[in-house]
DNA sequence: CCACGGTGGTAGA
DNA sequence: TCTACCACCGTGG
């Protein structure tokens, strides 16, 4: 990933599992951290913030909490996918339309973009997944029905799947 | 159950 | 460039 200095702003957003953390760009939500014990963000100045970030702050935490909850995230505030290559973009645009309670498999996805034998390469991508939870990249499972794997925990993949609805073997 | 080869994309040297 | 990873997948013991 190429360091582009974007000027990142940084906001907390407390749900029932612990504390998340929203990064914004100038175009919108950039990244999601799941929480960990030892980083506690700094809240900005509501002055400090302008109006735009503010709402796409809103947007963002209303449907982290629904996402989080296993219900339908409703309305996404704008997305920053600019880091990503062109490649993991697609990935992640796919994962956008899986809907709730379905999963795909890796392979699924390399089909539905035009490349069926970059199988390996969307796990890679889905790693690469800088928005998890509201980019749904924990739908993606293996192909013989179980689960895969998870740059965070395992136990969020798991989880999250669960209050979902989808069975995992 | 396990081993292995074929894969494409990335990061790092 | 070249190389060594991989959140895979099918096939074969």
């Amino acid at each position: 990933m190429k360091t582009a200095l974007r000027n990142l702003v940084l906001l907390p957003i407390a749900t029932t599992d612990g504390v998340f953390t929203a990064h914004y760009s100038e175009s919108g939500l950039a990244a999601i951290n799941f929480p960990s014990r030892q980083s506690g963000t700094a809240t900005p100045k509501p002055s400090a913030l302008s109006a735009r970030v503010a709402s796409w702050h809103r947007a963002t935490t209303a449907a982290l909490r629904r996402a989080v909850a296993g219900e339908a995230p409703g309305e996404l505030p704008p997305l920053d996918l600019s880091a990503g290559t062109e490649f993991q973009r697609a990935v992640w645009r796919a994962m956008l339309k899986i809907r709730l309670g379905q999963a795909r498999s890796y392979g699924e996805i390399a089909q539905s973009i035009g490349k069926p034998k970059a199988v390996r390469a969307v796990g890679g991508a889905c790693g690469a997944n800088p928005i998890p939870v509201l980019v749904p990249c924990h739908r993606v499972i293996a192909a013989n029905q179980k689960l895969g794997g998870f740059s965070a925990d395992m136990d969020w993949k798991r989880k999250l799947l669960e209050r979902e609805g989808v069975a995992i073997s």
